[in-house]
Formats: structure tokens, C-alpha cells, sequence
DNA sequence: CTTCAAATTGTAATCAATACAAAACGCAAA
DNA sequence: TTTGCGTTTTGTATTGATTACAATTTGAAG
């Protein structure tokens, strides 16, 4: 049973496990799209009858606070979610929003932190085009 | 004379030189410091005795299209902008919410980038604790 | 079953950012 | 210098994501 598994994973970081917050953590590991809060929420509410949008963030924010997921600041006028919390880039398409995944080393990534810092976490953003839209354009 | 520079590197991209735009744009290469555009309208006002907090955020966008100065999106709740348009990373102190640049050559930069994918812009940021703060943490 | 702290819910509020229309500006032609 | 017109600025109203808050519900432990 999956739900009993990302029950015990949400118990295992001090997370109670209910519904909305089992809910919302199997949502972003079944869906890389990097949904936002809203996009989460409209998913869901048509799943459950009663789902508050409060709830979402306020789920979203215990995640994060337990580091299960993690957030993607890409966009400057909403903020994105992520459950895959291993070490990868972000790029966004300016042609069909898309946003991908791509692999970074974690060895990689601490290379690029300055010396004499101590960096929790890094992230690295591309903004471009993809290379199923690049061909429409010129 | 500085201004007379800020307006002809205006003019130069397309960008009428007025007041309040060089105004914005010399701050921006005066203050390292990423202000967000509210830290610019308080900063401005005290100088000059009309600027509309509308009028920072067209300028804004505006030197943002010429590409005459970068949006930091590492915050989640506000933009903070920059003057440095070279290649460079972010550090953002969680104990006393700096933001620093550091250095990252533009050939590392794009050797990040997926294959097949165009970025026109890169971005790497980092969130941890400065040397400064580091000290005090245990 | 009872109890009590924690979670959920809905509404109201916050705050950065934008839309919009009127007023002011600035350049170019006469 | 004056006129005309497109651009910029301004202030207000609005949007939209996110949070505050208080009442209700839930869920685990005794």
C-alpha cells in the first residue's frame, strides 16, 4: 500500500501522518511537474470532498520544514514544489512554461559554493528554450 | 559627469533617459546590496521629491527588458534586483539575510546547462550561512 | 470513552505587483 | 517659441498568492 508507506516516511521525520499532508506528499511524488500550491489544490479538491486551501499550504510548508520536498523559486509570482529533493538543476522553457529536471552532481554543486561558506542548499536555474520548442523558433 | 554616462548607456539600448529611470539605474550600480523595489522607492523618495512607487516598478521593467540590470528571484516573497549584469552567483545568509554575489565564469556556467536545451540565462543560488555568522552557530 | 493537543477549515487580512486613466513631460516640426 | 503628439509618470484601484486567526474537527494516548 503505497499511503502506508509515505505514512511511515511522513512519521519517520516527525511529520504527523494525516490524510491532506499523505495527500498532498504523494501528489508531488507522482507528479514532476512542479505544480504550484493552487494547481495542487484544484487537483486534489476534485479527489476529496472537502480540502481546504489553507491546507495546502500549511502542508506544504510542514514538508518543507521536514525537507521531504523541496521549493522551487523559478518564477518570481508563485512559488513551485518539487518532491524529488536529490540534487538537479531547473530549467524553464519561455516558449511552453514547461519546467524540466537535469542532473547536477552533488559534488558539482558544492564546487560552485564559495569558499568559507557554508551552503545548506544550492540551486541552479536555466531560463531558455527547450529543445522541442527550439525548432519554431527561426 | 555620471549621469550624462547612465543616459547615453540608456539611449545606447533603446531606452529614453529620463529622471527617474537614471535615477533607478544609478542606484542599482551604487548599492550591491539587491534591493527589492520598495528599499529603491524609500531610498529614492528621500532624494527627490516626487517618485510613485509605479514609477520604480516601470523603470524596473523596463532596464529589465534592455537587460541592463538582473531580477534576483532567490526570495520567495519579493524580487530583488542588480546592477551586475556579468555572470555570478547568490549566497543568501539565513542568519542575517545578505545576499552576496561570488564568482562563477560564464564557460563553468554553461557547462551546466542540459544539452540540447538554450538558456539564455543562468542562475545559481545558495542558502546557508555566511563567514560572518558562522562563528556564532556552535 | 474521555481528554487534550494538534490539524483543518473558512474568512479576513496582508503585501508585492499590475492595470488603468488622467496629467505631465519631452522631443520634433513649423 | 509654440504647437502637437507619443511617451512617461502618477495615484488609485485591483489582482492574486500567501498568511493570520479563531472556531471546529480530528486523532492518538490514557
Amino acid at each position: 500500500m503505497v499511503n502506508q508507506n509515505l505514512a511511515a516516511v511522513l512519521s519517520a521525520h516527525g511529520v504527523r501522518p494525516t490524510q491532506q499532508r499523505i495527500a498532498v506528499f504523494d501528489y508531488l511524488l507522482t507528479h514532476h511537474t512542479h505544480p504550484s500550491a493552487d494547481t495542487i489544490y484544484n487537483a486534489l479538491s476534485k479527489e476529496y470532498p472537502v480540502f481546504s486551501r489553507t491546507t495546502i499550504y500549511n502542508s506544504l510548508n510542514t514538508l518543507l520544514e521536514a525537507k521531504l520536498i523541496r521549493a522551487v523559486n523559478i518564477l518570481a509570482d508563485e512559488q513551485r514544489f518539487d518532491g524529488n529533493t536529490k540534487d538537479h538543476g531547473h530549467f524553464r522553457c519561455l516558449s511552453c512554461g514547461e519546467i524540466y529536471d537535469f542532473d547536477i552532481s552533488g559534488d558539482m554543486l558544492q564546487g560552485l559554493c564559495p569558499s568559507g561558506f557554508l551552503g545548506e542548499q544550492g540551486d541552479v536555474f536555466f531560463t531558455g528554450h527547450c529543445p522541442r520548442c527550439l525548432p519554431s523558433k527561426s
